[in-house]
DNA sequence: AATGAATGAGATTTCATTCAT
DNA sequence: TATGAATGAAATCTCATTCAT
């Protein structure tokens, strides 16, 4: 799809990082630069400005995000296990990839750029237009209470799921993520389950 | 408690509005003091620094937090008309002054000082704790279910209302956030009651 | 009409001298705050940008081509005495002040950018028009030849001191332009005399 | 004489007209290889530096120079006719060319090298030359009026000729130079005629 | 309490050029 | 003959802050 090359992966990657670890405010082409060993003009071949760079990196997001939901709707489990999958493989991959989770849902990082704010709001939408979907399979196939109209349900979910990240991430990744997202869960779930 | 002059009073307001309007990036002293009509070296007539700045912000949310919990306390209410007071006044306040949510909620934004983080940290303490002995209570008054652990009740609760007013932010405050919020707390009160 | 600061003088004059001496291309905001003994950020507290400098300059430009027009045309002088002045005034000026030779001709160096050359083009206009205003009252005279267009003539005149001028510079000012000044506009009045 | 090759010739072709229509400092070897299509070190394939491109530009000026006037001097014609060939084969040749208008007479943008500005000079002189040695021939042969020096004669033809050319650029090429040009001559023969 | 002038540090970006392949 | 990757130098401009007035 973005084809991008190694070496724009190794920006992407090592920007990540940086905003994950100092915050946006740090990402400067200087600090990627002397993460990589090159030079401040070197990073120009590979991308046209820092905001491609942001720009790559939500392309990134937004692939991953539709690759993930895409394998998702291929397995053969019901409508709420996918929900829960969908839920705990975010545990999962943050876990993995702490640095993610500062970036992901950090809205606000991309505010000064329309082109940035755009990709984050397509990416917000395509994750609540699957959970909705999602949700409403689920209550059909009566996993989920049908008293509750599935907006709100979809709110509940995806509130849970960035509150309990974010607070992980703000408290220096102190515990155990996997954990308090599976008890989260099961609130949830019996929570909603009719 | 924290008594700031008129000058530093405005200073905080054009600040806040800065960051809701164009993002922490572009909260500079030279907008602000071209915000204010005065110069820049007058800004440091008012804050020793910039950091000074953004740490005033954070302590008056402290402040107005504190205050909203307390006052909260203090009326002849049950818990959970407590709760759902909490959870809708901040619907009440933000949309009387929508730049506060973009500022309230961003944590990214104060994450590159140890002090500001603090602050943030503790804001969130406070109200995480007063939500806690809210749930506590009316879970003693079986007014919510008791077979979910109240920390992941406060989860919910908290993570419906942070994501309800990210929406609204990134959505330029497009739709009625009293009313939608409203709808959520039906939900969340219809799934919590036992 | 245009009030320059003390300071924005002072950048004018020695930007002038440094497109003079060394070409646009030597035209850097170090070298201009070089020459003033400031640092380069200082330059930016008197012009916002480079592109407002080399506005100014031709601001000044007009501003004193439009002056030496003005005065011209109150002076009790028949026309062909008024061309007469304008033709050797420039020589007068450009002797006195020889880096405005270099820039006030060299129309490519501000070719760059719309509103410079909107300027540019402006300032020629302008000097045409009173040329051929003049050149007409003069053949209403008699003093010039009405049988040759008064378009062409103005061509022949300008054009005249404009290449004098040209190789002037290009000679490193190496020869009397007062001098060689007069001895050309003795032949331009020999040959369109009737 | 110098021979370019191929490739070399099309980097002298694209340098002009780089020149002609965004100004001096958009050549640049960016510009260059984007235009031709090729990598930047290829560039360096064929010319050691940049400023040997402007080398070659000024060469080949001084080769065409050269050879149009070698030319006329073996046509069978009167030094008048001469002059007149000289001078209208100008607005022949930039119109056919219009690039070649905006860099042949700026003699600013070789300014900041002693051998460019050494060759705009000796271009300069060999046009000069040519045309005072015309003029004398025709004044010997009673086609120019012979009670005006020819120094200040030439001065007026080749100021005549950089003029219109310097509107017609000016104006983005929006006149028919050669009408105008042929109007000029006209009124320039009119004039010097005895 | 406020300002005009200034600055050191640093940001993004461009440029001519080099080198290994 | 050509390219991908890289770089030192330098350009424009911004930022927080200081100081004399």
């Amino acid at each position: 799809m973005n084809s991008f090359s190694d070496r724009q992966k190794e920006v992407i990657d090592v920007s990540i990082k940086i905003i994950a670890k100092k915050g946006i405010q740090q990402l400067t082409i200087k600090n990627i630069s002397k993460s990589l060993g090159i030079s401040e003009p070197a990073i120009y071949r590979h991308f046209e400005s820092k905001i491609d760079i942001l720009l790559a990196i939500l392309s990134n997001f937004k692939e991953m995000t539709k690759d993930s939901i895409e394998r998702l709707q291929l397995i053969n489990l019901s409508a709420i296990q996918k929900i829960e999958s969908l839920f705990m493989n975010h545990f999962k991959n943050f876990t993995k990839n702490p640095e993610l989770a500062s970036v992901i849902f950090s809205e606000e990082i991309f505010q000064n750029d329309i082109r940035l704010s755009t990709q984050v709001l397509e990416i917000m939408k395509y994750n609540q237009e699957a959970m909705l979907g999602l949700i409403e399979k689920a209550q059909r196939n009566n996993d989920i209470k049908t008293n509750i109209p599935r907006e709100q349900l979809s709110l509940i979910i995806i509130g849970g799921l960035r509150i309990i990240i974010t607070k992980w991430r703000l408290s220096n990744y102190s515990f155990d993520l996997e954990k308090e997202g599976t008890d989260l869960w099961k609130a949830i779930h019996k929570l909603i389950a009719p």
